[in-house]
DNA sequence: CTGGATCCAAACGGATACTG
DNA sequence: CAGTATCCGTTTGGATCCAG
């Protein structure tokens, strides 16, 4: 069970789906985008922009780009003056928020126990 | 359930656990040691070294101290010449395999369809 | 053997201005 | 409204050399 998840990054080098999938699960704002889309559905992009604080322009027109070219999500444009497109998660997109939801409760309840740590270690370096 | 998260995120700006956690799971290393400290149990530094394929040196000196100040893992020092240190994921460490696990099963279950889908909207773009 | 220290190129990402 | 284009500082991370 665990021994293949390092076997296939050992063997596998280029091909490692761990590597593969952090790299777009692990940017800077990928998952925030997929669980406001899993939240409130269809969004449409300045709805996006207000909802993932902090998010610049530029930033969520890449994020959604890759997003999109992976088939997470589709994007769907309205032939309108002022234009309208609105996204929303695929199932494939969908799918990959429980995966996520797991690795959220377990940030959610050991966060506390991590910045304990992490304050501990900085006073031993400080020592 | 999963209004839980984006209420977290848009309420609690600075202390949003899922940024927090991806910031520390994202990275280019992290995830892959721990998962080398999972299935192997304790390594000393080169051993890591030779297991992570295509890790620095300073990298892995990096990674391993985030990890360390983290508490996910123990970092055991042999006064001895030459040195030998062993590294061990703590309980806590060990927590965060399963949920890992998870996203590896989603990576490794729906890669395909993601790469397929990349290159039917690189050919798309293209036009 | 286990790193620390430095240098440097590339990627990331914010701010701003502009467009259909 | 939904982007595109550009500039530019910051961060990331590899290569290399050095040290206890």
């Amino acid at each position: 069970m665990k021994k293949e998840i390092s076997r296939k990054c050992e063997n596998d080098r280029d091909n490692c789906p761990v590597k593969d999938v952090l790299n777009r699960v692990g940017d800077k704002w990928s998952m925030l985008t997929v669980i406001m889309l899993s939240d409130h559905g269809t969004l449409r992009f300045n709805e996006l922009h207000q909802l993932i604080d902090g998010i610049s322009q530029k930033m969520l027109t890449v994020t959604l780009k890759m997003l999109e070219a992976d088939g997470l999500l589709t994007r769907k444009m309205y032939a309108q003056i002022p234009p309208k497109v609105e996204y929303a998660l695929t199932p494939l997109g969908e799918s990959l928020v429980t995966p996520l939801m797991h690795l959220y409760d377990w940030a959610n309840t050991n966060m506390p126990e991590i910045k304990a740590s992490r304050e501990r270690y900085e006073k031993a370096v400080a020592v």
